[in-house]
DNA sequence: CCCCCTTAGGAAACCGGTGTCATTTATTGA
DNA sequence: TCAATAAATGACACCGGTTTCCTAAGGGGG
């Protein structure tokens, strides 16, 4: 049964239909030892290899009978393409890259959700990649990440998305990437913004129209762009209200807990003692929080506390914290779209800038100010 | 130059070595316009491809000097091995899947992490795969995920781990597969177990040891394995320690915070009240806090409480919360490590158990009963 | 009736590696 | 000196798809 569907040449027409239930009925008792390939499907259908590929890519060109023949044998067999050897014969692996070295495994989880949605859809799969900047094998660790399964896009995360270095390598392999980040650091392409300033500044007005003008202020590391983001849209948002932010009311964390916790109590034995504190992050909220119950000061009562990024802990402190969301989701969906479509039209479109807006997310911890 | 090499036969003795330099040397000149392959190495060593593929594959039988000049001219031109090319050849991905449905995201993200550290080694990445069991697709987007890419092994991670129906496409897939759970509920290959037990019977010993006779406990939803365990070996723990848990201290939470604070409310509105709560998991103990909180008891003064899972919220709560560890890199590292054995020797060995231990760590939030 | 165009489908090469088996050379023992 | 043996290497098929190029049949117009 090698070859044996050779002498069948040409285009059989009409009457072939009743043969096709026929094939397609007998074929059921076919039974195999191993995964089914497309040689299997052109026997079976007695057409060639090629037809079977024609099919599969949706080419037209391609009879509606002998579609219907090859897609009826594919479902019943089970086959499915090896991917190897699209990949080997196509040039491409159908696989995405992340990343990243965020500790916040919330905002990745997400991330990873929603670059998985776009993929799904395109037949892509997603392969992660936690690093470490600080580590003397970080550049050459992600170099190896993408050549060793050769895949056809990075998405990077901030903060890795802000190492130029990293940036460098990418470009130099030849790899398509996006970065996400608070700030355009790259063609529009290559990037996809979330925009802090929005949360911010909705943070200064919330701040600002509950009464509050002793405000304290806890940095990001000054190395992050959303950090600088955040602080700047801040202090400008506050300005237009008429309010100054004093320079002692301002402290650099570093994204931590810990941090939060030292910045918190520098702000905190000041005075005069602020009545709100915004925290660049959720994590150093946190601090604040612990820091303010040590020190005895009641939260909301005594204290307002902001945060940002809406991750798990804020809901899950009491009194729950203000804070602004940022769609993770539809920003690892956002980038793997782009991604994808660039490397699906093989052409460097998607110059458009593309991005999300965080906002404000009002809950128990910020109150007017006493008295 | 196509195979001008041919006539080069046997093999080259003394007087090579000064060659070599120069073929070195050479070579860096040469340029190409599109990423190397083993046919570019080969015409540049002067040796078949096949000899190359040796070099790669750490064959022995392959010459000193040889080798020297082929990972020599592959160092220099850059030559990566296609992924693709290998994998249709040998029949393998490097690819291990790792199938999550656990809401906790950073128990996701040190398995990970773990998985990682064990495919370094041994030259495998990860695809990652969320899932939602109540899915209608559930059980269809497995099977898409493991042979869209065919995977050489997936990983499952609790609760999805303990489905049999999962289970079993896996198995009909000839797809390795490496559970996660609490329990054994497979063969000692398929299973990477965690001790539950363990820890909760600390938490017993520890909250018998401070003096606690009135003890609340919020028990797991009853479908987790977890849960079971770390219940059963709670109550019999305590038992041996002439404490018996009242059936109306128990109360069961669905491992969400929400669920926690449900439960601690009709806790801590009975009398007589208890002076500790051990909660199944962190999530929960988080609701117990929120609760005493709001109801004015203080912790832990008033209340002494205990999570299970040591996730980051238990150092962000104040007091800081007593809980158990669960060391998931090292789970994530151990499945991983019992899957590419299997995979590499090809056989299936593995049938040690193995698995981790739970242990607990004392915080600030169990001290003695008051009075 | 012939020619050309369109549509359907096939043969063979190719993608970049690995497996099998044969071949060459040096070494060793008789 | 001459097999026999071991070490080093090459030729070629093969893995499972896709691309390129080509053929054959049917339809329409001259």
């Amino acid at each position: 049964m090698t070859q044996d569907a050779a002498p069948r040449r040409g285009r059989p027409r009409r009457g072939r239909a009743a043969a096709i239930q026929t094939v397609a009925v007998e074929a059921v008792t076919w039974t195999l030892d191993r995964p089914p390939t497309i040689n299997d499907v052109a026997r079976l259908a007695h057409v060639s290899k090629k037809t079977v590929s024609r099919v599969i890519n949706q080419s037209p060109f391609v009879n509606e009978e002998t579609r219907t023949i090859i897609n009826g044998i594919i479902e019943q067999i089970g086959y499915v393409p090896s991917p190897q050897a699209r990949g080997l014969a196509f040039q491409r692996s159908f696989l995405l890259g992340l990343v990243y070295d965020n500790p916040n495994a919330q905002f990745i989880v997400n991330i990873q959700e929603g670059v998985l949605a776009a993929c799904r859809l395109a037949g892509f799969e997603l392969v992660v990649h936690p690093c470490d900047q600080k580590s003397p094998h970080f550049l050459n660790d992600a170099k190896q990440f993408v050549q060793r399964q050769n895949l056809d896009g990075v998405i990077v995360v901030p903060p890795a998305s802000e190492n130029p270095q990293l940036v460098e390598v990418l470009r130099d392999l030849g790899c398509r990437y996006v970065r996400l980040s608070a700030v355009s650091l790259d063609e529009a392409a290559n990037m996809v913004v979330y925009n802090d300033r929005q949360g911010a500044a909705e943070v200064a007005e919330h701040l600002a129209a509950l009464g509050h003008r002793d405000i304290g202020f806890i940095a990001g590391p000054s190395r992050h762009r959303s950090a600088h983001e955040r602080r700047e849209s801040f202090v400008s948002a506050l300005k237009s209200h008429g309010i100054t932010l004093r320079p002692e009311m301002v402290e650099e964390g570093a994204y931590t807990f810990e941090s939060g916790e030292v910045c918190a109590t520098r702000l905190l034995t000041r005075e005069p003692r602020p009545t709100a504190i915004f925290a660049s992050n959720d994590e150093m909220a946190a601090g604040v929080y612990k820091t303010a119950q040590r020190l005895g000061i009641s939260i909301p009562r005594d204290l307002t506390i902001v945060g940002f990024d809406d991750s798990p802990i804020a809901t899950r402190l009491w009194p729950s914290l203000t804070t602004v969301r940022l769609p993770a989701k539809d920003l690892g969906r956002l980038a793997a779209e782009k991604l994808i479509i660039r490397i699906s039209s093989d052409e460097e479109e998607g110059h458009t800038a593309t991005g999300v807006v965080s906002r404000m997310v009002v809950r128990e911890s910020s109150v007017p100010p006493r008295g």
